[in-house]
DNA sequence: AAGATTACCAAGCAAGCGCTTGGTTTGTAA
DNA sequence: TTACAAACCAAGCGCTTGCTTGGTAATCTT
């Protein structure tokens, strides 16, 4: 157990348990947040191999040992970010009871990840989705519905209750655009934090109570 | 004055007059557009210039004797597209006075940037930002600034009225992103018009009357 | 300690890339 | 008709790309 590590959530943790995800101190783990990261800076075209390489120690040949081959590695950085989520997502939604609350918790939780840690790994899930293979897509996409129906039931939720005017799923297609956007202007630094951001994000979608 | 062509709007014509945007049945404007169609669907990088000079039915070398280089043409695209915008948004602002449907006029019209005859353009300027040098970025700017400003002051204005509760520098953000993202979900063969989903995107901005 | 497996390096190949070159065709105007 | 420039073609150059290959070092298992 090394001790100058991050330490993980519980939820997270739990999915490294399961091999589910690699855990981010491995060597696949690391070639995975670097190369999420340099998706994001430069896009997946212009990220060379060699980049990808020299980014976590290693000759560029030497990633084939770990991947098939350079699209395995994105889409790889797709799938462990929205596997763990919709595990936090899920978690999250599990402490709230109170649908406008819920819808809160919603939001929150994926600004967390698009501005957080998984950042760049959400940003390449959001912007790199054409540079996948058509069969990558179909799995990825699995794996969306399972997020997006969160997503969905929590709106539908939220409606019954009064607080939600719109339709769930045009509502949830406008969220999702104004949600991922933030991270071409967002900044930590600034002095919004970004529980006031999902406060605001929250009056687009609900009504004053 | 050629017969069987598309009639342009009034402003569009007028800029093509001043010669500040290509004739779209020039043979400039008919690679620009053949360029945005590409960049969209593949991406600038996916696209090469192979398949460039193939949508337009000339070799790859040919191309270098309208642009200097690929990225002029990806560049040139973004400044049309959002000349061409901006000048529309002014004259949709010009026939409203009060500040909701002014706001309303804007949402729509970009909307229609997005989803209509611009959209390609449109949605490469929105994601193939990092594909342009750092030069051809501030020029761009430049022109993105005084697109925004149409926006922001509209959204003060709207505000002063006591329509708008958010601060105006982040709900257009929002909205941005809210905006942008219908590329990817909305179709224009649906049971939902480019009407129906400005006022519902409105009801996201304003506080009902 | 022995053996097996995993992780890596050094070198380079085949293909595709943006772009150049030298020359030919097409359009325009006197 | 002639002159000239703009528009284009055919060919290919130099470079970068993703990926392969054959071998070596490190790590794990028993």
């Amino acid at each position: 157990m090394p001790k100058h590590q991050k330490q993980l959530s519980a939820d997270h943790q739990a999915l490294v348990d399961q091999g589910v995800v690699n855990a981010p101190d491995s060597a696949k783990g690391r070639l995975l947040q670097a190369a999420a990261t340099l998706f994001k800076e430069k896009g997946y075209e212009r990220t060379t191999v060699r980049d990808l390489g020299k980014a976590v120690g290693i000759q560029s040949g030497s990633l084939f040992h770990h991947y098939p081959n350079k699209e395995a590695i994105l889409r790889a950085v797709m799938e462990e970010t929205i596997i763990l989520n919709t595990e936090l997502m899920k978690a999250a939604l599990s402490q709230n009871n109170d649908p406008a609350e819920k819808v809160l918790a919603l939001i929150r939780c994926e600004l967390e990840s698009i501005l957080g840690d998984t950042g760049a790994a959400m940003t390449v899930l959001v912007y790199e989705w054409r540079s996948l293979k058509e069969e990558s897509q179909l799995e990825i996409l699995k794996l969306r519905d399972i997020y997006e129906n969160l997503w969905i039931s929590t709106l539908i939720e939220a409606k019954e209750s009064g607080r939600v005017v719109m339709d769930p799923a045009i509502l949830r297609r406008l969220l999702t655009g104004a949600l991922s956007w933030t991270v071409n202007w967002y900044r930590q630094e600034g002095n919004l934090s970004v529980e006031q951001l999902a406060k605001m994000a929250l009056t687009l979608a609900i009504k004053p109570n």
